[in-house]
DNA sequence: GTATTACACGTTACACTATAACGTGTCGAA
DNA sequence: TTCGACACGTTATAGTGTAACGTGTAATAC
């Protein structure tokens, strides 16, 4: 798994790092990683990019499972919920951690010219917003960060 | 129009406070805020809360625009391009922006109980994601930073 | 003055995203 | 063995967003 968002690296290889770590993860907590769940985490993974549901389910569907969107729905959710993936808003779609041994709140960096996602540990972010929202007596349950424009291969030569 | 998110205020005086100021942006801009803008500016800031397009086009039916869903899509995608408004990713939704006249790189806190939204400023968090984003050598052309959680009143007293 | 261009705004029709509600099977606990 | 919880499949429908096209209007070019 690559360190440094955008970076060129062997997506065989996260991928399979991915899957080992979430049968980890889940043997570890007791999660029921079941058959959909983990099939669901290995097409984002694999696809190594933000899918809609829709394209998974697809995915789903080809390799045996049900049709129709609740499948896929709830196989993604369950990902999200458990740290193994994230929703990216912008997009309405869904991505696999990149980074899912950490302790996740991330910042998503998205390219609006060919839509690849890259996933940043920003410590720094999450402190400020903290303070934002102490300022205002708000109490954090979630976070969502995204920067959309350009990234670096699209800012030299846009696609 | 409050500078305390969350602070109870009159929507009345904030509604009208936001259309002086769109009017005379438009002016100074020279941005054509025509009827339909101007009436979808005004619903938002009288909803005084995210709204969704598909409520916003009711209102405009109901004050004599037209009625199927381009009218408001086009009408608030205007508003959100010239910072009169912002959409809210995490609710599918728009609202006004309460602080027009500054610089805005807003972050919003959601309570996900009582679905308010407070728009809140933050250049430490900019500032920060501009580290962020330099570090992947990306190029930031806009940012969306959400807070999902409680807000003060929900926190003491669930909706 | 008229042609050209740009754009706002209305329409119809459709695509994409997401969830509600219900039935079945499985598995562990009472 | 019966109950409850849950996973997963279905059908049906709700909610969100856009593409494409026609008309009117206003500024600019000729």
């Amino acid at each position: 798994m690559s360190d440094l968002p955008f970076a060129e690296h062997d997506h065989t290889h996260c991928a399979s790092g991915g899957l080992i770590h979430a049968d980890r993860l889940a043997e570890e907590k007791g999660l029921r990683l079941t058959p959909v769940r983990r099939a669901a985490l290995e097409i984002l993974l694999s696809g190594h990019r933000a899918m809609g549901a829709y394209e998974v389910l697809d995915h789903l569907k080809n390799k045996g499972f049900g049709s129709q969107p609740p499948v896929a729905y709830r196989a993604l959710d369950f990902l999200v919920e458990n740290g193994l993936a994230h929703r990216v808003q912008r997009l309405n779609a869904f991505a696999a951690c990149t980074q899912p041994s950490k302790h996740h709140r991330p910042v998503f960096m998205i390219c609006r010219d060919c839509e690849q996602v890259a996933e940043a540990e920003a410590d720094e972010v999450q402190e400020t917003l903290i303070n934002v929202a102490a300022r205002a007596d708000f109490e954090i349950e979630r976070v969502n960060v995204e920067i959309l424009g350009l990234c670096p291969s699209c800012k030299v030569d846009p696609a």
